[in-house]
DNA sequence: AAGGATTTTATTCGGTTGACAAGCGAAAAT
DNA sequence: ATTTTCGCTTGTCAACCGAATAAAATCCTT
């Protein structure tokens, strides 16, 4: 039977349907909870940036919390991929920063990180808690590990050092618009990417 | 005629009023638009902080994107007061440090401020370039000056020298409830302050 | 071709939003 | 003392919100 079982182009066709209907509802989540906060974000405007309709996030995600959830697992899952990757490499100062350059490259990737922060963590609601029991301590624990094993960076510094470099790092693209208008200089080329994450690799370790 | 024109008891007690009043709802203004955002706010919520009622609102300020404009102008006419005092010190290196110093007192005393550009940078509206135009571009040339003056800074890279102070300075206080979970830090505490300060100084300035 | 899962469309519900208009009452002007 | 002014309160409005539901349409699977 040589041509047989044709017609279905693939076994699984329903589940990857499925899946990518899935994804392109997260990220529309992704940038809609980004741009206006979760209570500015309407399902409706979510589901219209994903093409589709509102009905169909209350049929994939129960509601609208959950969904926000799977953003934010979403959005964590890439960086806790990249920041695994780690080049355990030769001298161990240019090994950090070529990690702070890194983590400086993700965040010009994903610019919805630190909004997300910022969004949610200045209200110390059941979100937040969810958020940073969940997603942010074990990176902040991956922080604390790398800086004892390098720079001996004293325990009480550790939370200054922590929200400095996220700071430093990422605003710039997170207010890219901003940044365009006030300085002229586009922070998402790559150049400009590159040029920060030197600036701050340069300015932790000099 | 000695207890002449008594009764009243100040002349203008209707424009003093009327000016509390209108303090009061900014006052509410700033606090809500920094937890919400401009979305997630409402003019309701506002009122009732400001312990009175939704309909004052339209009347003090023709809309609530004026509303928003108030608030702003009273938040950056803070800053541009506590910049503009700097004190011409001995040290030229001393004294850029000093005044990193007391921006990042500022961001302790006013952490709407990083929740503002967050919230209004990131999209290309309308608010955001009077933001920009009106009070940003400003303190931006104001520090532009000032690093021409002391270290010498190359001109492409200021964007980045800018973000990154802003960033490294205010995120902590930004997210104080977040940090507080995270790290048992309370960025709140005078002590907390300082040390973010020194931290922050010594970052940029070893 | 039948069956079932995914998707669309439509509707209902209770509640909130910003803007607006009419009227109240005390201060101010005459 | 009467009238006017104006800061303020109250109630109403259409529009939209999130959530839930139901039924029909579409498409993959078998």
């Amino acid at each position: 039977m040589p041509a047989a079982k044709a017609a279905t182009a693939a076994p699984h066709a329903r589940a990857r349907q499925r899946e990518a209907t899935r994804e392109r509802i997260v990220a529309a989540a992704i940038d809609t909870f980004a741009e206006k906060g979760f209570r500015g974000a309407s399902t409706r405007e979510i589901a219209r940036r994903a093409g589709t309709n509102q009905g169909l996030i209350t049929y994939h995600f129960r509601s609208k919390d959950a969904l926000w959830r799977a953003a934010v697992d979403t959005i964590f899952g890439w960086l806790e991929s990249e920041w695994s990757a780690s080049p355990s490499g030769l001298d161990p100062r240019e090994t950090a920063r070529e990690a702070i350059r890194s983590w400086v490259r993700f965040a010009a990737a994903h610019p919805e990180l630190l909004r997300f922060m910022v969004n949610e963590g200045r209200e110390s609601d059941e979100r937040m808690r969810w958020l940073v029991e969940t997603h942010i301590r074990p990176r902040y624990a991956d922080l604390a590990s790398r800086t004892n094993e390098i720079a001996g960076l004293p325990e009480a510094l550790l939370p200054h050092f922590f929200y400095a470099l996220v700071g430093a790092g990422s605003l710039i693209f997170s207010v890219a618009p901003e940044c365009r208008r006030l300085t002229g200089l586009d922070p998402t080329r790559e150049e400009a990417i590159e040029t920060h994450a030197e600036f701050v690799a340069r300015l932790i370790l000099p």
